[in-house]
RNA sequence: UGGGGUGUCGCCAAGUGGUAAGGCACCAGGUUUUGAUCCUGGCAUUCGCAGGUUCGAUCCCUGCCACCCCAGCCA
């Protein structure tokens, strides 16, 4: 279905109007200055899309102008999750130092026409003169500067001349714009320090508002999109366009970025979460960020899903976590194999089951992999007189419509049999610790003639056969639907993240799928990570992506 | 109390002069050896508020209100 946000619209119309001679060229600009999240995704998925749906192109652009915060670890990571992602930019890889020499160039001709100059206030002096937002701010001392003066001392920024701060290169606009963006910004700034790409070539860098327009035009970018706090730089972003010598002039267009509940989408903050340990790396599983939702078994296919379906508009927004959910659970319902886990087992003792004698006590049964795709297959169970079954399955006093086991009722366990529980152990303190069941021989999964009718069904996992796993179930980074962005800390969850050791059947673990769903509980991942780099063990890792949807309401009584 | 942006169901989001799409969530039924999936039905007399124009307004006009963004040599 033809998607008709306003973005797309207005590109329709000047694709319909024939005014793009390139046809449409879109591009994504990351700051390489920490991983990209969810946010990021939908800015992906609508650069890359628009492209893809009008036939155009898209360039990844590194917006690596200041060498202070950015690093080559981003970089590829990011090429990592838009790659992820799905989307191609072939040879339309670039980054703004790729344009340096360029955007200088245009900066000296905007001295000599008199459009810029340097300024050698102290930041402080600069942040006086800038004015408030209700008070103009007043021309610097260096306005009047000559343009020869300008282009010596310009010229001796970039030749290591100055040090850092001593001066900087201002565009000569209005400073009493009611638009602060206007009031002289800076467009170079010194910096001696060494870049990620260009090495010590430049001492001088420019800022983000001088570069972006210009990178855009010499791209031939057709349709700038970005984020709607950018919307008070536009005049800036035109009064440059309109000042260099550039025969190429994109609209700039913004729409607002996206909000999750119960997460944060503040790169500042998530590295801070990084850098304090308080998760594992960009890529915990609890993160927003592409990497940790692909750690946490998200299929790429799902955050597309997603970005579809919240659109895009100038609305300021706040989506709810289940949409996500839903999306995760509508790529994995039809293909993710079905497997048994029991993550917090109670033991079951089938008191008739026929004694073979030792280890060779227990039959195989046969499952499904999947009970409405059967291409892909099936697998043995093993069955046997001892049995975990979830904890959380058993009630000794059941609430009404009760459909799991209690005292003197039955349930089928899932591919197996049906049982009765005749008796309840318990250890000293009075907790549950053993059920003692008959089980029905003749209510054998698939050829039952005992005419039993158990309350329900349930997951199971063979005491002797089954697997240990670890299983990490994750839950929301904050307690509150909206974290304070002033004191995010407050709300942090400390207990997002909850591990079992778990009993997995085997076949699950002897299958080369990397998600499953865990009957009755909800889809999982196993962890390529394993349980971690520096301890040597085979034990299975499983990260909860999401769980089953749960209508079940247990009634007072 | 400067500038920019936005207000349509709990959350997203179409519609922009002809009498409120869709998705998620939720509710009620049906199927079911997953309380899953699947299927069926329900879910805004109302579009931030108040006036005005009009035969008729969510859509046009006026005024108000609320929320978001902007005072980095960050992006």
């Amino acid at each position: 279905m033809e998607k008709n946000d306003f973005i797309r619209n207005r590109i329709r119309e000047d694709v319909a109007q024939g005014t793009l001679e390139q046809g449409v060229i879109t591009r994504f600009p990351p700051e390489p200055n920490g991983y990209l999240h969810i946010g990021h995704a939908k800015s992906i998925c609508l650069n890359f899309g628009v492209a893809n749906e009008f036939g155009g192109k898209t360039f990844l652009r590194f917006d690596d102008t200041n060498p202070l915060k950015e690093d080559d670890e981003f970089v590829d990571a990011i090429q990592d999750d838009v790659r992820w992602l799905g989307f191609e930019w072939d040879d339309r890889l670039t980054y703004a130092s790729d344009y340096f020499q360029q955007l200088f160039d245009f900066a000296v001709q905007l001295i000599k026409d008199g459009k810029a100059y340097v300024c050698s206030q102290t930041p402080d002096e600069m942040r006086v003169g800038r004015g408030t937002l209700t008070e103009p701010g007043v021309n610097s001392p260096y306005r009047g500067r000559s343009v020869e003066e300008n282009l010596v001392l310009f010229e001796g920024m970039r030749a290591g001349e100055f040090a850092d701060g001593e001066h900087v290169l201002r565009a000569r606009i209005d400073m009493s714009s009611p638009n602060i963006n206007l009031r002289d910004p800076v467009f170079y700034r010194i910096r001696n320090i060494h870049h990620q790409r260009t090495g010590d070539t430049w001492c001088i860098y420019p800022m983000y508002d001088y570069t972006h327009c210009v990178c855009d035009a010499l791209e031939q970018i057709s349709h700038s999109l970005c984020t709607l706090e950018f919307a008070d730089h536009r005049p800036l972003y035109n009064w440059v366009l309109e000042n260099i010598n550039s025969n190429y002039h994109p609209p700039q267009i913004e729409f607002s970025r996206l909000g999750l509940e119960y997460t944060v989408m503040s790169k500042r903050f998530l590295a801070q979460l990084v850098a304090d340990g308080v998760v594992s790396g960009w890529d915990d599983p609890r993160m927003p960020t592409i990497a940790g939702l692909r750690r946490r078994g998200i299929p790429a296919s799902a955050i597309r899903d997603f970005c579809d379906r919240i659109g895009v508009t100038k609305q300021d927004n706040t989506v709810e976590m289940g949409l996500l959910d839903f999306c995760v659970r509508t790529q994995l319902e039809p293909a993710a194999p079905r497997g048994m886990a029991v993550l917090e087992p109670l033991k079951v003792t089938l008191t008739n089951y026929p004694d073979q004698g030792g280890e060779e006590a227990g039959e195989w049964v046969d499952g499904v992999w999947h009970q409405q795709n059967d291409e892909l297959g099936t697998r043995k169970l093993h069955f046997g007189p001892t049995l975990y079954i979830e904890r959380s399955d058993f009630e000794e006093v059941p609430p009404k419509k009760y459909k799991r086991l209690s005292p003197g009722e039955m349930v089928r366990l899932r591919y197996g049999y049906i049982i009765r529980c005749d008796e309840v152990i318990k250890n000293a303190a009075g907790e549950v610790v053993e059920l003692r069941c008959f089980y029905a021989p003749d209510s054998k999964s698939g050829s039952d003639t005992s005419g039993l009718k158990p309350k329900g069904v349930v997951h199971w996992v063979s005491a002797s056969e089954g697997i240990p796993a670890l299983v990490r179930e994750y839950g929301y980074l904050f307690t509150v639907a909206q974290p304070d962005k002033n004191d995010m800390a407050a709300t942090l969850n400390a207990d997002s993240m909850v591990e079992h050791t778990a009993f997995v059947e085997p076949a699950v673990v002897a299958s080369d799928a990397a998600r499953f769903q865990f009957e009755r509980q909800g889809y999982y991942y196993r962890d390529p990570l394993g349980l971690s780099a520096d301890v040597q063990d085979d034990t299975p890792v499983f990260n909860r992506i999401v769980t089953l949807r749960d209508s079940y309401k247990p009634t007072q009584g």
